[in-house]
DNA sequence: ATTATTTTCTATAACTCTATAGATTCTATA
DNA sequence: TATAGAATCTATAGAGTTATAGAAAATAAT
């Protein structure tokens, strides 16, 4: 293949519909439960034609994660730089957390659960990205520490952990059952994570 | 085969090892990514020779998860029967789920991340294992509104589901990394469970 | 309209995997 | 120790998988 031919547009759209078809299958069936052939099928094009999109199956799982993180990463990156008061932010955070899962329900769901899948080295990427995540869910913690409105002894980084794993859960519950609402969802993360079972109702 | 050859103790002592193999197998590299030859393997067999254990790959994933939910389910309804004041049975619950993934790691493990392989028939046991789990805990909290301890406001069932997903997220954390201790992080669940990020220190 | 390039297709090599059948080796008991 | 039954082994059918090579079709450029 001339290396050229990957900047046409049609190149283009066509490996974005891969990184898609992939996102779907690998999300549905698992990294090893799904063929290549499935992943042709879903795009429409010919076992064989995928491999013009990708150099090996492993690729695409990479592609797929790589491209589930930068979006969600991006967003947080943005929410962290507003000023704005922490409960906002927080559930401007929640809620773009979950809301990935609607929208990219498919690659965030295959980063979750096939990332280990992938060759050590090829996960690196997918950790620093990951971690510049929980990083940013624990600056709005600290801010939200010095600004007088969370409890001074709380464990930044154990919640912020937490909370990754709380979305995660019920990301995954909002793609599997269509009758939760995202709007419900984050509205009761959120309380449930600011207040637990034992805080005042408001 | 004959069907009293399953009642010898070399059956029964076999038939857990292999359930134990496929576990850690399908723990390691998943459903689909280990064969048949992977957990004949690990057990120091020939790889036909696993049928005679397992009727069929699928067969091996179902015992593997029946197992590991019985045995978790079981300590919950000990846990749930008691008369015990609120906090006590929650760090008992929180503590023994998060327990289950140091000494059973493998098998709770396939179990969360595996079972949607299996067929929907073959799910359905552990469907009903799992909510019977989720209801002792919905019910545990329900008494704790009761004694006044909780608050009346509280979505028992929502808070409920979210403890299953932070204790999970924090057992399968518990066997990837040696450095937590068990007992840090069932105070620190409990912790985050009760008074969220805004609750009073104590 | 002809040519060059990109995109897709077909066919297939080289594996791997599950499950079964029948032979073989153990093991307990009479 | 002879023998029935249990446990394991070997061999393989049959299906499915990834990845590649070369032909064909579609599209763009001259």
């Amino acid at each position: 293949m001339n290396p050229d031919s990957q900047n046409t547009p049609r190149y283009h759209q066509q490996h974005q519909k891969a990184i898609e078809a992939a996102a779907s299958v690998f999300a549905e069936k698992g990294y090893h439960g799904a063929s290549t052939q499935d992943t042709a099928s879903h795009m429409g094009i010919q076992q064989g034609s995928l491999y013009y999109y990708f150099t090996s199956k492993e690729a695409a799982l990479e592609e797929v994660c790589l491209a589930a993180l930068r979006d969600y990463v991006d967003q947080m990156e943005q929410i962290s730089k507003q000023v704005r008061p922490l409960k906002e932010k927080l559930t401007a955070a929640i809620g773009a957390h979950l809301a990935s899962y609607r929208s990219n329900s498919e690659a965030l769901k295959v980063h979750n659960e096939q990332r280990l899948y992938l060759s050590e080295e090829k996960r690196e990427k997918l950790k620093a990205l990951g971690s510049r995540y929980r990083q940013q869910l624990e600056d709005i913690l600290i801010e939200g520490i010095h600004s007088g409105v969370l409890n001074k002894s709380l464990d930044c980084h154990f919640a912020a952990l937490s909370l990754i794993g709380l979305c995660n859960y019920w990301g995954a519950m909002l793609t599997r059952d269509p009758k939760l609402t995202l709007d419900e969802i984050t509205s009761k993360c959120m309380h449930f994570v600011l207040n637990g079972c034992l805080g005042d109702t408001n």
